[in-house]
DNA sequence: CTCGATGTATACCGATCGGTATAGCTCCAC
DNA sequence: GTGGAGCTATACCGATCGGTATACATCGAG
């Protein structure tokens, strides 16, 4: 996980919640679940991170920091063709998913139970959605292909329809699907 | 809300927990603020409805049936022409969306909060999903289109993507952006 | 006239919720 | 060699969790 920084029991408490919360669901996890799954007092995990819903946050963060990584190593290393780079997302994304989102996305399930806007854990997805609409729209752009904002908008619908679809079950082969959409968007 | 077949307490208990549950999500509301917002005793709560799982599942249910009723009637009400009718889920979308979507897709919500596949509730969810994807693939047979299973599955990317992506707030107009591409995808 | 269904009111259950308090241990940096 | 950071252990807080028990009022159908 994204453990930089963190002291050793912060480094697993970081770990156990962030397994926990994906799993269950934020709020059907307690602080004193997590905390013997990590094998540490309640009190070290309030010293490392202040209330529940800072830990939430930081559950988020650093997903939200492996996501991006994932996404733009995968991308950059596939080749540096700008128009292919538009479509190799879709295939990061298959691998991430069949990888790491058995349960859908991380950060739209969390949204579902973060309802307040001023929660700390609301402002990291709505700045992961942001950023994901942001990187998809420049790439369109740096492929020099017109519109590249609603473009990016095309692209992000199909992202986060691929992940619902493959979440939920309905579509297994989601990412693909998404794929083959997307180039007929590019080539049009 | 879909009250039929309920005594006066037991739809003024759904209306309440359907409220409550969409917008606060559904374990972070308790059985003694939906009984105290429906007016109402929480041993009346439970002759009705049993536990708080079931008082869910018929949340969800009784939502499934309205968005059903509606998408439906938009559509059939909009045109005779099975392409035209394709296109036209989108602009349903939208309208529902506006009105009573703004935290984005409650089957979705729900299933981040919902992980036991035996949970009636959870249940119910993917019964939607999988509803949807079969009413989109029947519009894209009747049309005449090739491939009407591919294309269900591809609109049904598109559906689910326009949802998270109007729900998240980062595009706004999602259901027009996603019909565009289902007028691409239909011409092909 | 009565009986069952639909309610209300109130009180209770053990468990768990997020969060805090106090005391003591180890180990490394200054 | 001392002090502070990081940690364990245990106990506690009031509030809320989902769910149950008991007693009583109303009212329409048989």
């Amino acid at each position: 996980m994204a453990t930089s920084g963190l002291t050793p029991a912060g480094a697993r408490i970081l770990d156990a919640a962030s397994a926990l919360f994906y799993d269950q669901g934020i709020h059907a996890v307690g602080v004193d679940a997590i905390a013997r799954a990590a094998g540490v007092t309640k009190k070290t995990l309030y010293d490392r991170f202040g209330s529940k819903a800072e830990l939430i946050a930081a559950y988020l963060r650093a997903r939200d920091e492996r996501w991006r990584d994932w996404l733009t190593r995968s991308v950059e290393s596939r080749t540096d063709d700008p128009r292919e780079r538009l479509l190799a997302t879709f295939d990061a994304l298959g691998s991430w998913m069949r990888a790491e989102n058995p349960r859908g996305c991380a950060f739209v399930n969390a949204f579902a139970e973060l309802p307040d806007p001023d929660d700390p854990g609301h402002r990291v997805v709505a700045g992961q959605k942001a950023w994901l609409l942001g990187y998809l729209t420049d790439l369109a752009a740096e492929a020099g292909l017109p519109g590249p904002k609603a473009l990016g908008r095309r692209l992000l619908l199909l992202h986060e329809g691929a992940t619902i679809a493959y979440g939920t079950g309905v579509v297994p082969r989601a990412a693909a699907e998404a794929r083959a959409v997307a180039e007929l968007l590019v080539a049009a």
